[in-house]
RNA sequence: GGGCUUGUGGCUUAGCCAGGAUAGAGCGCCGGGCUUCUAACCCGGAUGUCGAGGGUUCGAAUCCCUCCAGGCCCGCCA
């Protein structure tokens, strides 16, 4: 980054970007030439750089020919001083508009620095909650799906210039890890050699869902557990404690595996001992919404909930939404936002937690919803051992990246073969997950889940290995930017895009978005590398390739960061 | 029963929120391409009543209504 540039940057503090700039400024000019507050600037496709079919809203308000409209707001543009050097043209009703040479040259000019896309610092810090799975099993397929969107959104977040921490909500007192604890003290449940704690609890976990079905007076022994973890009976906390903190240290390696970090684990348990729960439900007491029958609840219902909210039992002990709502009044109060990456099934008690937070005049969370992933034999459960753990998807894959990369290069040395699979297994599980609309609900699939084709994240990385040999092949050069066959400027208009893909996807946290950008340049690069050869090219034809070249790497490798997916230099 | 959500070629899916220029991909299928920068690649072809029906509009995969099908929720569980 040049000396004016960084300047720009932090005293300006708006996206310098050329993309960014030049999308905002027609933007902006198009508002003033058409009259509408937020025109819809599209992508212009094979017509031309940037495109708009304002005129046909026009035409509607005005009631005209919407083709003498566009001729009318294109000739209004023409005149505006902010957008010299964009060529406009209309076609029929369509305005379509031209960027030209040096919009090109300067894109991929800020594509050849390292951080390619961050935005610029934003005020403020977010926490983002994600995974948050019980204590009492390992992550499956399922859970992972909100591990992999939350922490590409993480990425995302820090990538668009925000500050973020990443929290783990340690559900460690509820009724699920009283069963454990149960199973602990009745059962002959000792870990076995090389036995993940995870894996561990889980054994114990379902054992003991399996004494209970036998002999449902077994739950007065677990709802004593529960209060005694509430009242903060020492030998009960520490039996709790220590059953959720041996399925946790699994839970780490499984996250580390997959290249995910917490920034801070926050256990549930904290806001019942410090007061917290208890001084939330006498807040709540004075809510006019508040009713006490032995429980305590609020009537939510012109909030739209038919349901009471439950917060204390008549036995005193709090439940979770209590707890929870505890949580978020305290990162409300640390943090300027906060996200919540949370499966469907928390959609009814994810609003009602956001309705009760705005009626306390407390900052409520925005959720990330994402449905649920079934097994073809239907939905898992933990309780009834029914699940595919993250643990044996990541071997499985693994075992298969490794096959794959022996196949293919048998050259390497057993370490790097292992490092590479190891990757690619990674990439492939992320990409696979990420790149799926979190509305959708998905069937698991082992085979979809072992293929590295096309639309995977193997895939991409691959396109970035390719760019990589290429570049140490060709030695010093100095950057050209003349790009005249088609798939040099497809692709050079991809590379520019990559910081307004950024913005959108925080904006509207869709991950996927990012994972369709990283597909798409990818294809280009590879349709490019096909047609066009860079070794064997001379003169500026061959530098302008190369720039290109190393554009496109960096910019698979801010992409695939993004994604949390290793950029290989070989595979 | 009520609420939320999804339905796009044989399969998986983008586009839907902010309606517009021939609905975009991958897998699979058919046919091609490695003495040339890594073929985890590329090119060409076939395959679509965008769940069904109505409505709004100059224009609907996209907005509204009804219906059908799948998923999720409706607990003093989390």
């Amino acid at each position: 980054m040049r000396l004016g540039e960084l300047l720009q940057f932090f005293v300006i503090g708006r996206d310098h970007n050329m993309y960014l700039e030049i999308f905002d400024t027609i933007q902006r000019a198009l508002s003033a030439a058409a009259g509408i507050p937020n025109p819809i600037l599209t992508d212009g496709g094979t017509h031309a750089d940037f495109a708009t079919a304002v005129a046909f809203e026009r035409a509607k308000q005005l009631h005209r020919s919407p083709v003498q409209i566009a001729e009318e707001i294109a000739a209004s543009l023409r005149e505006d001083r902010s957008i010299q050097g964009i060529r406009i043209e209309t076609k029929g009703p369509y305005i379509n508009f031209h960027t030209g040479a040096g919009f090109l040259k300067s894109s991929v000019e800020s594509a050849l620095q390292p951080g390619y896309g961050t935005l610029p610092m934003k005020e403020g810090r977010v926490v983002l909650e994600h995974t948050s799975a019980n204590p009492n099993g390992p992550l499956h397929v399922g859970h992972i799906r909100n591990t992999i969107l939350g922490d590409t959104l993480s990425r995302l977040f820090r990538k668009a210039g925000h500050r973020v921490e990443v929290q783990y909500y340690v559900n460690d007192m509820g009724r699920q890890i009283a069963i454990v604890a149960w199973g602990f003290l009745h059962l002959d449940g000792a870990r076995k050699d090389g036995e993940k704690g995870d894996h561990h609890v889980a054994r114990v976990y379902i054992a003991g869902n399996r004494e209970l079905e036998k002999d449902p007076g077994i739950v007065a022994e677990i709802d004593l557990l529960m209060q005694q973890v509430e009242r903060g009976d020492p030998t009960t906390a520490v039996l709790f404690r220590n059953a959720v903190t041996e399925c946790l240290e699994g839970f780490k390696v499984t996250l580390g595996r997959l290249s995910v970090r917490h920034d801070r684990f926050v256990w549930e348990s904290d806001f019942v001992r410090n007061g917290d729960t208890e001084r939330l439900l006498n807040r709540v007491r004075r809510m006019e919404e508040c009713h006490e029958d032995g429980r305590l609840w609020l009537d939510l219902s012109k909030e739209g909930f038919e349901k009471e909210y439950i917060l204390r039992r008549s036995d005193g002990t709090s439940v979770y939404a209590a707890r929870d709502l505890a949580y978020h009044i305290w990162k409300g109060r640390n943090f300027d936002h906060m996200i919540d990456v949370l499966g469907a099934d928390h959609k009814l008690i994810g609003a009602q937690l956001k309705a009760t937070l705005k009626l306390m005049g407390e900052k409520a969370p925005e959720i990330v919803h994402f449905e649920f992933v079934s097994l073809p034999e239907g939905s898992m459960s933990t309780r009834a051992g029914k699940f595919v753990s993250a643990d044996e998807l990541i071997d499985e894959v693994s075992r298969r990246a490794y096959e794959e990369v022996t196949s293919r290069r048998d050259d390497l040395d057993e370490g790097a073969k292992q490092e590479i699979a190891r990757s690619v297994a990674i990439a492939a599980i992320r990409y696979d997950i990420v790149k799926i609309s979190p509305e959708k609900s998905t069937v698991f699939n082992w085979k979809e889940a072992l293929d590295f084709e096309r639309q995977s994240g193997p895939y991409i990385q691959y396109a970035h290995a390719r760019a990589c040999s290429i570049l140490s092949k060709a030695g010093e050069f100095d950057p050209e930017f003349e790009f005249t066959m088609e798939s040099e400027i497809a692709l050079a208009k991809h590379i520019a895009k990559f910081p307004y893909v950024i913005r959108i996807a925080v904006r509207d946290l869709k991950p996927h978005l990012v994972a369709t950008y990283a597909r798409e340049l990818a294809d280009l690069f590879n349709v490019f590398y096909q047609f066009e050869p860079v070794l064997k090219s001379t003169g500026i034809t061959r530098q302008s390739r190369l720039t290109l070249v190393k554009a496109t790497k960096n910019t698979l490798a801010e992409t695939l960061g993004t994604l949390g997916i290793d950029a290989l230099v070989t595979m």
